[in-house]
DNA sequence: TTAGCCTTGAGT
DNA sequence: ACTCAAGGCTAA
């Protein structure tokens, strides 16, 4: 499931209807980059995006004439850039909105051209979501500032995005455009009043449209696609005619549908593989894709929308959707059945729609909601990392399963490990097929699911996937390595459970609303009325809508009010909806039964491992010191580093607490389980993780922690040679090559356990003496790093030529762009940085689409420490825009998230090296599922920990424990990109987001 | 519609 | 024969 590879291929589906309908190859960075086409085509993906999609759009606005009006307007404006995703779906616009969109271009285009599209972009990551509510703003328009400007921009932007939906919703309604499908909107709406079109005429099961969706799926009957257009007009077929059936048919059989595109790897891949290429080189695919866009637009848009639910699902679905169609199984199934089905959902519709009405408006504010999209951290989804999952636990453990979304829950994992484990080729996830089966989850299942089937896979994964394929090149080239990472990869086993354990103490907690569980329910464990509404929902095919911002709160109390957001969080949780049976066969027992018992042996043991774990900790506290060997000394007790560094330097910092250093840079190593047992400890005081233990810091410190293994204790790899002076405060220079690239060290050893070595390390790595140096480890970290001026450079030679060369008017596209740039320039800078070029590209994938929006947050927290003002925002280009705008957006909460770091960040004094050893902790998490080298992944990163915590205790003795306070702006860096993505992730089912693009593929890649 | 409890039935 | 996840049933 969790495959990189299967996250992909749901996004990519998307993304190129998108893609095909609207926009031409925008950026460069697009034409670099292209998707690979992968499952767009998968029926049931859209299907199933159309259901969240729909809901989507209800919840925004009122559709009506989505289409028309959009579209006209749209592409009157066009001239005038508007967003394209509107344009997309809509072919023509009003004229009306004309001018909002020239003005908002206007603005924008002046902003970029400072730069402010940076620092929108960033805004967005992070905002977006919010925009929406917050429409009112109005934009000063008189003045010229370049802040000004952007505030226009975005303000137009938000009428747009507004307005744009209306519109579109309102399209729904007139069905018989030749877009393919009514925006889903209107299918939604349809629905939920019951019209006819929401059931299928009986005889229609088989024909439903993919809107029905996801239910559709369940339906015995493969349904085409292009059915789906119009409900109301059976034959509604893309407007080009085509089936939607055929690109399910193509996802499956084709490799790559689109052509361009499906021979094109992932943008990643691509630059993984090849590398650097500039920008301009990429070709641009997009004219082929876009073809197929055209008359789906619509459906696309709606797709892309639903996508955002669940894009693992959503995959799935698609595939299934296509399976069911053709597959045996749904000719077996009965009519009749639909039909009842049928009815039912009519009376779920139409209680659906009741509750809509009925919902109260949501009292979440702004920044409930955000806190609460935050923890439910929605957009990791699947294929994020055991991490998110872990976090999310946790969280579930404080707040009380808010969130959980993003990790799925241990299924998800469960299963991409196992499957890694298993098959090291592994396909990831079988659901597809097995949904698309349906029915047969019993044998047949198994057989060819297009997991097993690599092409399907690849396809599916797109870009990212081929990457795997294709690359070999780091493979190779690491095969001495290799055997050792691999070994240690299994360790990673250890982690797992580790990560496990600390579900464990969540584990009885539904991910979903917090209620007991009552067993495995498809997927992963979950109370008892999470199933019946996961089994509702989907086999009735219902379809939500959200009154407020689909970020409602879903616990055991409220989870009755918003079954939108619910069943949202169903998906991301990483419920299956191939687990669900089309033919509704009752007993008997489907695939996933190996992977509940899997998970559930795992469960156990990293229970007793942490027990173990436990046991030894509190002996050791007990006796006194020395911490069990294998056990993570640094938890216990260990000799304060900063402390030894002050006596060695003859002086103890003012104000100095022992006890402080050891907890929190344990709470750093420790990763997240750990700090439950930790707690339970009495450690003294935690430092302050994510507030209130809201989100579970990833594993920062080295994969540390985790059981037994995890601690490899990499024998320094830091050396400290004398070198450079401290990097003071914003050095940047980067200086002198490495030398060795890959000590023996790194590789792995986790051995030696025994000792204390992080103590040991730092020991060694202090100079011991008063003379700072900087650790060698960071010095070569630095190398790999560019110039900061060459970055700023780049960025804004690329926005100059965005603006003045291609013209781009869209204000959205134009931010997108920017931070699709920021994406190109993270990836060639990841290509060669140290550590990370060694691993294979398979791993350099997953972490790339795990963290590039960690990353891009930490880019901007640095350089507004450079700025040193709080109320303008730098872009990457330099130029420095209002922060105000963030608020514009909605994003008022980032806002001041990201100000409170800077100024923790400021207050710590974090220089260049430090930085970009936050950069590298960030980038080398050994967290992330299916990593193949997680060994050597945690051996970096140990190493990068010590050497940093050996660097502040040389250089900043006197900031009482920099290096944990450092750390502890991890998580909440992550919460930040986290919300970004959600914003981008929206702002894209809207389809206001530019398509192919690198930044499509990485939310897409996530979402998985 | 929800959600607790009941019935199924392949897998072991 | 037992397990237990999936579907069914039905008060509330
Ligand atoms: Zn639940
Ligand atoms: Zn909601």
């Amino acid at each position: 499931m969790e495959d990189t590879l299967v996250e992909k291929p749901l996004s990519n589906p998307i993304d190129h209807g998108l893609a095909r309908e609207t926009e031409p190859p925008t950026g460069s960075i697009k034409s670099l980059f292209k998707q690979a086409p992968v499952d767009m085509n998968l029926p049931g993906g859209f299907e199933f995006q159309n259901t969240q999609l729909h809901n989507m759009d209800q919840n925004i606005q009122e559709p009506q004439s989505f289409p028309s009006s959009t579209g006209q307007s749209i592409q009157g404006r066009l001239n005038a850039p508007c967003f394209d995703v509107q344009s997309r779906s809509i072919q023509e616009r009003p004229p009306p909105e004309r001018n909002i969109l020239q003005e908002a271009q206007h603005a924008l285009q002046e902003a970029m051209i400072q730069g402010a599209v940076k620092n929108v972009q960033k805004t967005l990551d992070t905002l977006r979501y919010d925009g929406r509510k917050s429409r009112d703003s109005t934009s000063p328009k008189s003045e010229h500032g370049v802040v000004q400007n952007v505030l226009k921009t975005l303000d137009t932007l938000q009428r747009f995005e507004t307005q744009g939906r209306t519109i579109q919703d309102r399209s729904f309604p007139q069905p018989k455009n030749s877009e393919t499908g009514q925006s889903l909107n209107q299918r939604c709406f349809e629905t939920q009043s019951g019209s006819a079109s929401d059931l299928p005429s009986p005889q229609l099961s088989n024909s439903q449209t993919i809107q029905d969706l996801n239910l559709q799926r369940y339906a015995p009957h493969g349904r085409h696609i292009h059915e789906l257009q119009s409900p109301k007009t059976n034959n509604s077929e893309n407007s080009q005619g085509v089936p939607l059936q055929r690109y399910g048919q193509n996802m499956q059989d084709l490799p790559s549908p689109q052509s361009s595109t499906s021979d094109n790897v992932s943008n990643l891949q691509r630059f993984t593989q090849q590398g650097s290429r500039s920008i301009q080189d990429l070709p641009s695919p997009q004219s082929n894709s876009k073809e197929d866009g055209r008359s789906i637009s619509s459906h696309h848009f709606e797709g892309s929308k639903l996508t955002e639910l669940s894009s693992k699902d959503v995959e799935r679905l698609a595939s299934q959707h296509y399976d069911v169609s053709s597959g045996p199984s749904l000719h077996q199934q009965p009519n009749n059945r639909d039909d009842t089905i049928q009815q039912r959902q009519n009376h779920a519709q139409r209680f659906e729609m009741q509750n809509v009405r009925a919902l109260p408006v949501s009292q979440h504010t702004d920044m409930i909601s955000m806190q609460n999209r935050i923890n439910s951290q929605q957009f990791d989804s699947d294929n994020v990392q055991e991490l998110r999952r872990v976090q999310r636990n946790e969280l579930h453990d404080i707040q009380e399963r808010l969130n959980s979304q993003r990790s799925p829950g241990f299924d998800g994992c469960d299963i991409q490990k196992e499957q890694n484990l298993d098959d090291s080729l592994g396909p990831p996830a079988p659901d597809v097929h097995e949904i698309i089966h349906d029915g047969g989850d019993k044998i047949r299942d198994d057989t060819a699911t297009e997991q097993d089937s690599p092409v399907s896979r690849s396809s599916h994964h797109g870009s990212l996937c081929d990457l795997n394929l294709v690359a070999n090149e780091n493979t190779e080239e690491g095969d001495d390595h290799e055997s050792q990472r691999r070994d240690e990869a299994s360790s990673s086993m250890g982690d797992y459970q580790f990560q496990q354990d600390v579900k464990m103490g969540i584990e009885e907690l539904c991910p979903v609303c917090g209620d007991k569980v009552s067993g495995y329910h498809y997927g992963l464990q979950t109370c008892e009325s999470c199933k019946g509404f996961f089994k509702r929902t989907v086999q009735n095919k219902k379809v939500y809508s959200c009154v407020d911002n689909r970020t409602c709160m879903i616990d055991k109390t409220q989870r009755k009010r918003c079954p939108y957001c619910r069943f949202q969080k169903c998906l991301s949780v990483g419920m299956k909806l191939e687990a669900v049976r089309a033919d509704r066969m009752r007993g008997g027992r489907n695939k996933f039964g190996p992977m509940y018992k899997r998970d559930r042996a795992l469960k156990q043991q990293a229970m007793r491992q942490r027990q173990q774990l436990l046991a030894q900790c509190q002996m050791s506290l007990a006796n006194g010191m020395s911490p069990p060997p294998g056990f993570d000394p640094q938890r216990d007790i260990k000799p304060d580093p900063q402390l030894l560094m002050a006596m060695a330097q003859g002086a103890v910092p003012p104000g100095f607490n022992p006890n402080m250093f050891p907890q929190s840079s344990m709470a750093h190593f420790m990763p997240t389980q750990d700090n439950h047992i930790t707690s339970n400890n009495n450690h003294t005081n935690h430092s302050q993780t994510f507030g209130g233990g809201m989100m579970p810091p990833r594993s920062i410190g080295g994969g540390a922690g985790q059981g037994g293994d995890s601690h490899s204790n990499s024998p320094l790899s830091n050396n400290i040679s004398g070198g450079p002076p401290p990097g003071g405060p914003h050095n940047q220079q980067l200086p002198h090559a490495p030398q060795q690239q890959y000590p023996g060290n790194m590789l792995p050893r986790l051995p030696s356990p025994s000792l204390p070595h992080q103590q040991q390390q730092l020991l060694m790595d202090l100079p011991g003496t008063a003379a700072p140096v900087v650790p060698q480890l960071i010095k070569d970290l630095l190398a790999s790093e560019p110039s900061q001026e060459d970055i700023k450079e780049k960025h804004s030679s690329f926005m100059n030529a965005l603006i003045s060369q291609r013209g781009e008017t869209n204000p959205m596209h134009t931010i997108c762009k920017l931070i699709d740039h920021s994406l190109f320039m993270l990836v060639e800078w990841a290509r060669s940085a140290t550590f990370f070029k060694e691993l294979k590209v398979e791993d350099q994938m997953k972490i790339l689409q795990n963290c590039w929006s960690e990353v891009l947050i930490l880019d901007f927290v640095h350089r507004q420490l450079g700025s040193g003002s709080f109320d303008e925002i730098t872009l990457a280009n330099g130029t420095k825009i209002g922060i105000s705008l963030l608020q514009k957006f909605g994003l008022g909460d980032i806002k001041d998230r990201l100000t409170d770091m800077v100024k923790k960040l400021q207050e710590l004094k974090l220089d260049y090296n430090e930085y970009v050893c936050l950069k590298f902790l960030i980038l080398l998490n050994p967290d992330i599922m299916g990593l193949q080298d997680r060994g050597y992944i945690e051996q970096c990163q140990e190493k990068i920990n010590t050497a940093l915590l050996n660097y502040c205790s040389c250089f900043y003795p006197h900031i009482k424990d920099k290096f944990g306070q450092m750390l502890l702006r991890l998580p909440e860096i992550r919460l930040v990109s986290i919300r970004g993505e959600e914003v981008l992730y929206y702002k894209h089912m809207n389809g206001e987001l530019p398509e192919q693009t690198l930044l499509m593929e990485m939310l897409h890649a996530k979402r998985k």
